[in-house]
Parts: structure tokens; C-alpha cells; sequence
DNA sequence: TATTTGGTTGTTTTT
DNA sequence: CAACCAAATA
């Protein structure tokens, strides 16, 4: 047991907790449950209890395994501990349940059947993979979606379920489209076999598998990680329900702590049940709620009562605050989404010198999908305010930087083919489709990797002498750097890597994004350098023996996400899905997007399950905010190319009228004229709200389209005239197939291609 | 072999 | 209105 000095004054960590706060730290063994409102202090409880744990019950840190959900959070839980204990907890694992399993399949993945250095295929990779094996396997990607194979695949995994199990439920089923996916899965799974490869999902399901099929391996762990403690319970799937029930069933030492009322994850495979049935597997357990908010004020605090209140299925618990009224929320009606971006940035603007401190950082923008954050990136950069958007295009997901890494993956893991193949012509040596197909041909005949082909090359028949040529430049080129990387650090071999491709100059010569994308390529370069320094504290105690730090960079970057990389110190205003929001605070919060068929989405209507899904997303929004919370609807809205009208959102409606005031940006007013007729509109409901009449712009998008029957004689601005073949759907997705007289047939989406009807044809 | 073009497609949410 | 993809052409 550490005996060390204290240096935060957290000795007395226990007297600055609530009773309830205080009681859950002081658990010692057994299942426990925390119900943990929004802003109850949860993480302090769990950082709390693991420093508990170890300074008052002398348990040694390497027997705590603490399961988070990002791994920013595991970052600053680890951060903290060492904090409070004056003493970095060597030898504790935290981390996500992704980069745990990636730990653990490190250690252990020749029992598997992978080498160590295996490579983490992200989601894109997966996506190329499976069109791969479905073009293999004869089946039309254009007919059988690779995504939509892939989300049912993942769904599998994350259920546990293995291909030769879905292939007897599905694989002579009636459903096509899952016939199909029974085909695909075991060749996929070998496939990254055969590449020496996991992806995403993997990293949850192998090492359940290790621990199933190897007691021996299962004991080591369960023996040792005596006190597990796990955080966003509610948002666990079975997969990871799993793996905490095979390590800790038998001690029951588990630390629970989550909200059901947070719950956003269920398309994902999240299972609500396991936080609802947690007595239920647990009969033995304590349950702890904590329902004392110390982030919002109480206005705030009650509009998200009374919005979580309409869901059934909860368990139910009303969050207190200290912080007795508050301003109300503002309810803002705009006229479009660039009238919403551009009200947003004037609002900040205003605020930030008057309650503020003349800082952007206490300010965010949530809205539902990624896509509403292009009017508002516009708006910002007009404004010259600085934001900084979380998610959306990730930054590992660039092009640019997917092709530098691909060529350390290729350097790390020689059978990672699809690496290979992504950079074997990158920069451009000449080496084309026709010449890859050959080698890959080739090797597959010879019974070798496409890095052995490429070496030999030459004996390749009918390949021309220059693609030979390159092919065993670039074999040469990956060889050197393989016997680089045990020795140089990543920041360095990668350095040197893009010196020698002069990748930079490349960049810049590609066009209008070449400068951004050669910026993003050196931020990569910085990233690798600064990692040295991160892992040794990481794997202290606990040191990597089995592979290089090039393998750990890797695993690092595929596990990395955009809101790992959000800076709350930075002074900007933060952009991000309510999805990425979960689990941070702001001063001031915009919710942007309030909407019917927006938010919540229109897909949700008709499932119950869903719409609460969505309004527990509501909740998780609402509940950001510290002091002021903003909302704002459209009336208008361009959304996939056409227009879409919306009325206010049914979510704000649920807000009491008292705990909200309504406003309108001046350029609402200008076109209805001045306030009086005001409360009407937010009393009205439903899509029947059409824009004023004097909204003259746009005016013919929101007529009803005109039918077409078969027959009849029409006219188009370009084509000219003709007569209509056939008509084919309905609504936005109106198509007619027209004979024209002087250009022939053509198939024209009716809401675009603007067709007017000739009279008396 | 590389680049351009035209046509289709699509918007949830992501570890 | 994109972004992405397949076929056409330089």
C-alpha cells in the first residue's frame, strides 16, 4: 500500500462527497449499481473509489481493471487517481472496452491463432474488405449493400454471434438479404485471418473467445483483477456484458455505474436490459442512486424532468439542484439553417464579452446529424470565430492520412494486404489496376503475400518491365523499414518515410486541398512524436515485450476518436453530434435543429422503442448545459439536395410553457412582420406549416409535384419536347422516363428536372 | 494507365 | 447539393 504525500489535500476525499456519493466510494465487495444522474459526480465517485480502495483497503493497483467509455475518459480517470494519490497507480488498467480487448489480444493472440502484431482494421477498412469477399464470392454489391452487410455483421458480432451460427439461422432462411450475409461472414472472417488482421468488432468478440477456450489464460485474469468497475453502463452491449460476467460472475466484485435514462446507443447494440436487470443477475447487489445535479441550474433541471418523464421504460429518478432558478431556456425560431448558424455566432459573440470572461471555450453547438455542421462551420469561419467541430470526417479517416498509416501497417504487419494494396501505387510508381490484379494472381497461385510477389516480380508473366520494376523498388522500400522500426521511434521512421516518398510536395501539388492535407500529414507527424513520451507512462509496470512501439502507435491511432481529441482548453466554441456530447458540460449550450423529422428523426415516429431513444438523446442534451440552454428551430431546412419544412420539434413542446421564452431572429420578423402575431406559430403543430407567402424564393419547390401519366406530351428546358414512356416511384423520388423528340430517352427525377405539361398534347 | 465525366446515391447517431 | 463510383477517353 502506498504510503505517499498528498499533494491536492484529497486525504479527506471522503468529506467533500454526499452521503450517497460517499457510501458508493466506501463499497468494498460485492455488486454494486450506481444510478447516476447527469452531472451527480459519477466519475469523481469512481475515481474516488478506486483511490479508496487502494489507500484504505490496501489493495495493490494491478488488481483494478476500470472499463470507460472513451479513452479520453480513461485518460483523465488515470490522471486523476495519480493525482489524488500523489503516485501514478502502476500496474491498473483503464481503458475502453476496445482498447482492453486490443491489450489482451496483444498478450495472447498466437493462442488465437494471429500474430502479435496484428493489425486493427477500422470501418472503412471492414467496408473495402467485405465488398472484397463479396465480389469473391460472386455477389452484386450494387444489389446487396457492402454497408448494410456490414452493419448486420457487426450486429452478429456484438451479439455474439458466430458465422456458423448465422449461417444456421440464416443461411437458408427466406430472407435474402441475410442469406447472403451467411455467405459472407465466415469468408470475411478468414479473410482478416489470413491478413493477420481484427476489426472493430473483434477487439470485443476474441477475446471472449480467448478467455472461453483457454481456462487457463481465464483464470490468470480473474485471479488478478479482483475489482472491476465499469462507466456508461447503460450503453454496454452483449458482447461486453460478456466479458465483464466471464472476469467478474465469480467474485462479483462489480462496480456499475451508469444512467438509463443516458441510454443513446441502442442502434449500436447496447442493450438497456443490462442496467434495468442488474438486480436481476446480481440479486446480491447494493444499489446506489445519486440524483443530486451539481452542473445545471434548477430551470434547466426540470425542463429535463419533465422531458424524460414521458418514457416508460425507466426506472425512474428526479435530479435535484442546489442552484435554485436560473435563466430560462431560449426557444428560437429561424428562418433557414443559415439563419440559424448565423443568429448562433452573433448570440456568442454578444454573450461572450458579458458573462463569459470574453471566452469562446464555455460555448457549444449540439445538433442530431453531422450534416447540420456545414451551415454552422460556415458561419463560424465567416465570422472569424474560432470552433472547433468534433466528429464528422475523423481526423484517422482522411484520405491522406489512412494512406501514411497504410504504409506503416504494411511495414508492421507484412500481411496486411489491403494496406498493400492501398499504397503499392501511392504515391503514383506506375503500378496500376491491371499490374495489381496480376501480382495478387500471382501470389495466390505461388502461395505467398503480395510483399513476397512484389519482391519477385520479375518472374511475374506479362507484366510490363516497368511495373516489375516499381514492384520491387516498393518491396525493398517496406523491407528497410520493417528493420527500421525495431530500432527507430515511430515519430522518427515516419519522418524519414514521408522524407523519402516526398509526400508533402506531393500534397500540395494535388490541388486546392493539397496545402490542408499536407497541414494534416504533419499533425500525424507530431502526433507519432509526441507518442513516445505517452507510452511509457501507459504501459508502465506492465511492460511491452511481445512487439514494437510501431504495433502500439498503430493500435493507438485505430483506437483514437475525434472526441478523444477534443481540447477543452483550446478557446473555441465546440461543434459536435449530441452523440459526442455525452459525458462533457458547458457554460452555455445551443441545440440546434429542434425540429419534427429532425429531432427527433422522422424514422424514429412509428417505434416507440426509438422515439424514447431519441428522447433520452434529448435528456443527454438538455443536461450538457450549466447555465443557459438555447434551443433553436427552422423553418425551412435544405436536407439531401431539396427542401424540407419543419415545425417546431414535439421534444420542446414536452418543456413546460413557464420554464422557456420564445424568440425569433430579425430576419423572422422581417418577414412576418413585426412581434404580436407571435405565439401562433409556436402553438401550431405539424408539417401543414407552409413559409409565408411573401417567401418568394423557392416558391415552386414547395408545390406539389405534378403527376405524369403514361401518354402524356411535355417539355423540358434543354430537351425540348417529347411524350412520357413510363413513371416510376412517387413523392420526392418521382421519376419519368420521357421519349424526347429531338434527344431521345431519358429517365428524369420529377423533382429536379423541372417538366412542364404542353397543352393540349 | 490516369484522368475526366456523368450518373447515381444519399442523411441518423459511432466504439 | 454533395460525394462517391463506374465507364469513357486521352
Amino acid at each position: 500500500m502506498p504510503t505517499l504525500q498528498d499533494p491536492s489535500g484529497a486525504r479527506n476525499h471522503l468529506d467533500t462527497l454526499n452521503p450517497e456519493q460517499r457510501e458508493a466510494v466506501e463499497h468494498l465487495e460485492g455488486p454494486l449499481l450506481v444510478l447516476a444522474g447527469a452531472g451527480s459526480g459519477k466519475t469523481r465517485v469512481l475515481t474516488s473509489r478506486v483511490v479508496h480502495l487502494i489507500r484504505e483497503h490496501g489493495i495493490s493497483p494491478d488488481r483494478i481493471l476500470a472499463v470507460t467509455f472513451t479513452n479520453k475518459a480513461a485518460g483523465e480517470m488515470r490522471e486523476r487517481i495519480r493525482s489524488m494519490l500523489g503516485g501514478d497507480p502502476a500496474g491498473i488498467w483503464i481503458g475502453t472496452f476496445h482498447s482492453l480487448g486490443a491489450r489482451l489480444l496483444r498478450r495472447h493472440a498466437e493462442l488465437l491463432g494471429w500474430a502479435s502484431t496484428f493489425t486493427i482494421f477500422d470501418a472503412e477498412e471492414s467496408l473495402r474488405e467485405i465488398k472484397r469477399v463479396q465480389v469473391g464470392l460472386d455477389i452484386d454489391p450494387k444489389r446487396w449493400k457492402p454497408k448494410a452487410l456490414r452493419t448486420v455483421l457487426s450486429d452478429a458480432k456484438n451479439q455474439l454471434v458466430s458465422p456458423e451460427e448465422f449461417w444456421e439461422d440464416h443461411g437458408e432462411g427466406f430472407d435474402l438479404f441475410l442469406r447472403q450475409a451467411a455467405r459472407v461472414y465466415p469468408e470475411y472472417q478468414s479473410s482478416l485471418k489470413a491478413q493477420n488482421a481484427f476489426d472493430f468488432d473483434d477487439l470485443l468478440v476474441k477475446p471472449i473467445q480467448l478467455f472461453e477456450g483457454h481456462a487457463q489464460v481465464l483464470e490468470r485474469y480473474r485471479s488478478r483483477f479482483g475489482f472491476l468497475l465499469v462507466d456508461e453502463y447503460q450503453d454496454t452491449n452483449r458482447a461486453q456484458y460478456r466479458f465483464l460476467e466471464l472476469l467478474g460472475k465469480e467474485h462479483g466484485n462489480l462496480m456499475v455505474v451508469g444512467d438509463d435514462d443516458q441510454s443513446i446507443y441502442g442502434w449500436r447494440g447496447a442493450d438497456i436490459r443490462n442496467i434495468l436487470d442488474f438486480e436481476g443477475t446480481f440479486p446480491d447487489a447494493k444499489v446506489i442512486r445519486l440524483e443530486r445535479n451539481y452542473r445545471s441550474t434548477e430551470r434547466i433541471l426540470q425542463a429535463a424532468n419533465e422531458v424524460i418523464r414521458q418514457n416508460l421504460r425507466r426506472k425512474g429518478k428526479t435530479l435535484h439542484t442546489d442552484r435554485a432558478g436560473g435563466d430560462l431556456l431560449t426557444v428560437v425560431e429561424c428562418l433557414d439553417e443559415r439563419d440559424e448558424a448565423r443568429w448562433i455566432v452573433e448570440t456568442i459573440q454578444g454573450w461572450k464579452e458579458g458573462a463569459m470572461d470574453g471566452r469562446y471555450r464555455g460555448f457549444s453547438i449540439l445538433y442530431r446529424t453531422n450534416a447540420q455542421s456545414r451551415a454552422l462551420e460556415d458561419a463560424f469561419r465567416r465570422a472569424g470565430v474560432p470552433y472547433q467541430i468534433v466528429g464528422g470526417v475523423r481526423f484517422y479517416e482522411r484520405r491522406e492520412i489512412q494512406d501514411v498509416l497504410a504504409y506503416l501497417r504494411i511495414i508492421s504487419n507484412p500481411l496486411d494486404e489491403a494496406a498493400f494494396l492501398r499504397v503499392v501505387n501511392y504515391p503514383r510508381r506506375g503500378v496500376g489496376d491491371t499490374s495489381k490484379e496480376r501480382l495478387v494472381q500471382w501470389a495466390q497461385e505461388e502461395r505467398m503475400t503480395l510483399l513476397e510477389g512484389a519482391r519477385r516480380a520479375t518472374e511475374i508473366p506479362d507484366l510490363r518491365g516497368q511495373s516489375a520494376a516499381s514492384l520491387e523498388r516498393f518491396a525493398e522500400l517496406i523491407q528497410v523499414y520493417s528493420g527500421r522500426a525495431a530500432r527507430v521511434s515511430v515519430g522518427r521512421l515516419l519522418e524519414e518515410l514521408i522524407e523519402e516518398l516526398d509526400l508533402l510536395t506531393n500534397l500540395r501539388d494535388e490541388g486546392p486541398d493539397g496545402e490542408d492535407r499536407a497541414e494534416n500529414v504533419k499533425e500525424l507527424v507530431a502526433g507519432a512524436l509526441d507518442f513516445d513520451a505517452r507510452l511509457v507512462e501507459e504501459w508502465e509496470g506492465d511492460p511491452p515485450d511481445h512487439f514494437t512501439e510501431l504495433d502500439l502507435f498503430l493500435q493507438h491511432v485505430a483506437l483514437v476518436t475525434d472526441v478523444d481529441r477534443h481540447d477543452p482548453d483550446s478557446d473555441a466554441v465546440t461543434l459536435m453530434t449530441l452523440h459526442n456530447a455525452k459525458g462533457l458540460e458547458f457554460p452555455i449550450v445551443f441545440i440546434a435543429g429542434m425540429e419534427d423529422g429532425l429531432f427527433p428523426l422522422s424514422r424514429s415516429f412509428d417505434e416507440p422503442e426509438q422515439l424514447e431513444e431519441e428522447r433520452r438523446l434529448f435528456y443527454v442534451g438538455i443536461t450538457r448545459a450549466e447555465d443557459r440552454l438555447v434551443l433553436t428551430h427552422a423553418r425551412e431546412r435544405r436536407r439531401a439536395g431539396d427542401f424540407t419544412y419543419g415545425s417546431l420539434s414535439s421534444f420542446v413542446e414536452a418543456v413546460p410553457a413557464e420554464l422557456r421564452e420564445t424568440e425569433r431572429t430579425p430576419a423572422v420578423l422581417r418577414r412576418s412582420g413585426p412581434a404580436g402575431t407571435g405565439t401562433r406559430r409556436l402553438a401550431r403543430t405539424r408539417a401543414s406549416e407552409q413559409p409565408d407567402p411573401d417567401l418568394d424564393l423557392d416558391m415552386e419547390l414547395n408545390q406539389d409535384l405534378p403527376r405524369f401519366t403514361k401518354g402524356e406530351r411535355v417539355a423540358h428546358g434543354t430537351f425540348g419536347s417529347g411524350s412520357v414512356v413510363d413513371v416510376d416511384g412517387f413523392g420526392r423520388d418521382l421519376k419519368v422516363v420521357v421519349n424526347f423528340d429531338s434527344v431521345g430517352r431519358k429517365k428524369l427525377l420529377a423533382r429536379y428536372a423541372d417538366l412542364t405539361k404542353e397543352m393540349g398534347g
